[in-house]
DNA sequence: TGTACATCAGTGAACGCGCGTTCACTGATGTAC
DNA sequence: TGTACATCAGTGAACGCGCGTTCACTGATGTAC
């Protein structure tokens, strides 16, 4: 054997994604590591691509160790499935900010704003149905985490699965309908049952954008297709 | 050894799914049986559940010999999905004709029926969208064998995937669409892009209804909303 | 009408793969005295 | 401040499973003469 000194922690770096080289044996916080190994999974391949030993694989460790932290592969994947929820809370949170309305609060139902109250109310619903287009355009893998298969249960108020303001995406959307209602653009007996309808239209333009007829469309044309269906569900509510 | 006779075509068929048995050597029509099995497959799990070897379990040949008819896996998919896409027709179809509307043909483009066609019309495309809901809700395995992974090619005009009209799932909410138009309920320039909003808004509230939020709903519930949802689409185009 | 032969549908056995999960272990950490 | 020890996070090895797919084969069928 010759004596070619060779750096383990270097040396095996080259395989992507890596296996981070650690010195102690501890590992410090395997649980995080985990988890973020398996949202990065979710986001490049979507639910299926949460695969228990590659998580481990990515997080440098032997893949029954995931045991101390994670009862089973699913229990990992409802872990994600709470992020990928938040994430989504988020970027419809942005698009609220970003569309000049004030965010809402989880803590109490909050009033519709002074001045305005229609057009600010119009654009919060509209932010919402936006944002939601946005994040399944980007985050495709994300979004088939937390929407495509099993939906988050109705009562259930997780926070691991809301956003800043502590709403879950679902709730987001139901607070934006009250305020329509509040500033009196939308009658109050249409109310009950409307964020099915609504979510029905968005929801269901992301998933022919994400792997349906509207795949091959770019940024510019999935918005402006989006703007039209958000017309439409305006009109329609 | 005692000398029990057992006849194996009976005694081997208490295995549900039963293996048929077969006294030729030859099968007969493996490629139509392995298809029907996949069919089966698909409507009992979705697209996920059409495994091959399982596949030829049912057709009581072994592995292999899937090969002679189907080059892999995923063409024995493709043409489930076909099977499934054309199903999906055929409810749509019979929706339609339920409606009390006359059925379009693929061969051309026929106008607006005499009189009553805005009605007519109006009719034709709520069939299409309930027919699509009743499909979802009926047949779910097939349903999302046929829209809920891969979409059929746009341009590409495939029998297979069509109904008795000739015109598959889409072109025939595209029909339905011009007749809108034809009967001057539509404005001309609204219509081009118009089938992805209905077909949105249809679409969505399908898959929440199959492993979403609007899981739970029963048939009459489910209706009623789709009535809302079809009101919402009627009023936003 | 009968025989020889080419075709090719289905057989039998095996492969490599990656997965989730279980077992008995080892060794680093933090606490009690 | 120092030592003994319990805790428990991560290791090492293995399991059974079912999958898609490849190989060389065998035997039923249909056609040519």
């Amino acid at each position: 054997m010759d004596a070619v000194h060779i750096d383990p922690a270097v040396s095996l770096d080259t395989a992507r994604p890596s296996p981070p080289p650690r010195s102690t044996y501890r590992h410090g916080d395997l649980r995080r590591a985990l988890l973020e190994a398996g949202i990065d999974l979710a986001r490049e391949g979507g639910p299926d691509a949460v695969v228990l030993r590659e998580a481990t694989r990515r997080a440098g460790v032997v893949p029954n160790a995931a045991y101390r932290h994670f009862g089973s592969r699913d229990a990992l994947l409802d872990a994600v499935r709470s992020a990928a929820l938040a994430a989504a809370a988020r970027a419809m949170e942005e698009a609220w900010r970003a569309a000049g309305a004030d965010l809402p609060r989880a803590s109490a139902r909050d009033g519709a704003p002074a001045g305005g109250a229609v057009a600010s109310a119009q654009a919060a619903v509209r932010a919402v149905g936006t944002g939601y287009l946005r994040f399944a355009r980007r985050e495709t893998g994300l979004f088939r985490t937390a929407f495509a298969t099993a939906a988050p249960p109705a009562g259930a108020r997780d926070p691991a699965r809301a956003g800043a303001s502590g709403l879950n995406p679902f709730e987001l959307l139901g607070t934006a309908l009250d305020r329509l209602v509040d500033a009196g653009a939308m009658p109050p007996e249409r109310r009950p049952g409307a964020e099915y309808l609504a979510w029905s239209a968005v929801h269901g333009m992301a998933m022919m954008a994400i792997d349906g007829p509207l795949r091959g469309l770019d940024d510019a044309q999935l918005d402006a297709l989006g703007q039209r269906l958000l017309d439409m569900v305006e009109r329609g509510l």
